[in-house]
DNA sequence: TAGATTGTTAATCGATTAACAATC
DNA sequence: TAGATTGTTAATCGATTAACAATC
């Protein structure tokens, strides 16, 4: 819907403002001021303006946010409020963690199979989800019009996968192999490394602050 | 080591570094300028040189930086080359997967143990790590001098487990659950919700914009 | 030495914060 | 209407980029 260019940091904090309407709205909040959200979220009043003003304007003056509402145009910013697709790409641990785990499908991502090379893994079957295997990736992203590829195999094959699956049609993938896919089409790398050296990074250093 | 305060931009560059120079170590490449590292990163030389400099300097003038001496430098920055005991706690589908999960095992955090509430999983093992009864966190965290909480149980709990394994004296948390853990500790929240909800965010714009 | 590339200071750019007029 | 709070413009701050002297 919207036409300016949005900043990566405003993007990156709409999922965060979601999840906190969410509780607000379980908890029979109507209505939150940009201060009282801030407070929240341990951020500025300003910012919270400036980033929902990226979108439109959701206030009312003298009133604050309506939270349903609020959470609802965020929703649809997101674009968590359609249906998607997903295939899994690589059957070992992760991608079967991701398969069973339940918090996608009821956000509207709805793992439809999973695909590996390994002949022992390929005719199984995870979460009631089948395991294909990774040569008919292509054809069945066509067949199929799937949305989202899933990519928990491992690093040195990542980058072809990607490849593959957007010259398929894929619209999106979601990277959880330890390299920076590069793509035409939109790529969320999950780096679980990353996060995890970071909070040793923070750890070593509380030891030499304190 | 540092004394300056370094940026959290920095920090967070710190292990796409690490890995990369990890490719570059594996494919025999000795010396690296920071020209074709930014290059390959997707970064601008300065911002590489800056990055380096907020701890030390690593190069060499008029030859660049030597891969391996940095990699073992970024290592040590990021803490990773220290060995750490962990947790898990709640042994559902993504505690499983952690446990599991071996590419932690190998960067020197041990996974010992899973604890959790329900009475079915409570006395099994995942990966011949035993689960524990979660009445027994604290007393298991000071018994064993554990370092790192990873916390994949449900969100409305989440926070108190975090304030519960502080007290004990853990000396960080890898959150998993869909709150913004606030502790005394450091922590690393992994917002599974945030990185999908970006890609549709992602998907949703080139669909408008192509 | 000459060439190359770092380390570091200065300039620019973008994001955050502050201020205030608009308005519910 | 008066009070409150948004939407938006202007000021500040911090991160990125550019430039260049230092030096291998």
């Amino acid at each position: 819907m919207e036409f300016r260019k949005v900043s990566d940091a405003v993007v990156k904090r709409m999922p965060r403002y979601y999840r906190h309407l969410k509780i607000l709205e379980e908890h029979g909040v109507d209505c939150v001021s940009s201060n009282a959200l801030a407070k929240q979220l341990g951020l500025t009043a300003s910012q919270v303006r400036q980033d929902f003003n990226c979108f439109g304007g959701f206030g009312q003056q003298g009133y604050g946010y309506n939270v349903r509402k609020l959470r609802r145009e965020i929703r649809s910013i997101l674009a968590i409020d359609k249906e998607y697709s997903a295939i899994v790409v690589g059957a070992g641990n992760i991608g079967t963690a991701i398969t069973y785990f339940g918090g996608f499908q009821e956000e509207g991502i709805h793992i439809v199979a999973l695909f590996d090379v390994d002949p022992d893994l390929i005719g199984k079957a995870v979460n009631d989800k089948p395991v294909l295997d990774v040569k008919g990736l292509g054809q069945y992203i066509k067949d199929h019009d799937i949305d989202i590829g899933i990519i928990t195999a491992r690093r040195s094959v990542a980058q072809q996968l990607a490849d593959s699956m957007a010259g398929a049609g894929i619209k999106g993938i979601w990277n959880f192999a330890p390299v920076d896919i590069v793509s035409k089409v939109p790529v969320e790398n999950v780096h679980l490394f990353d996060s995890i050296s970071n909070l040793t990074y923070k750890i070593g250093k509380n030891k030499i602050t304190d």
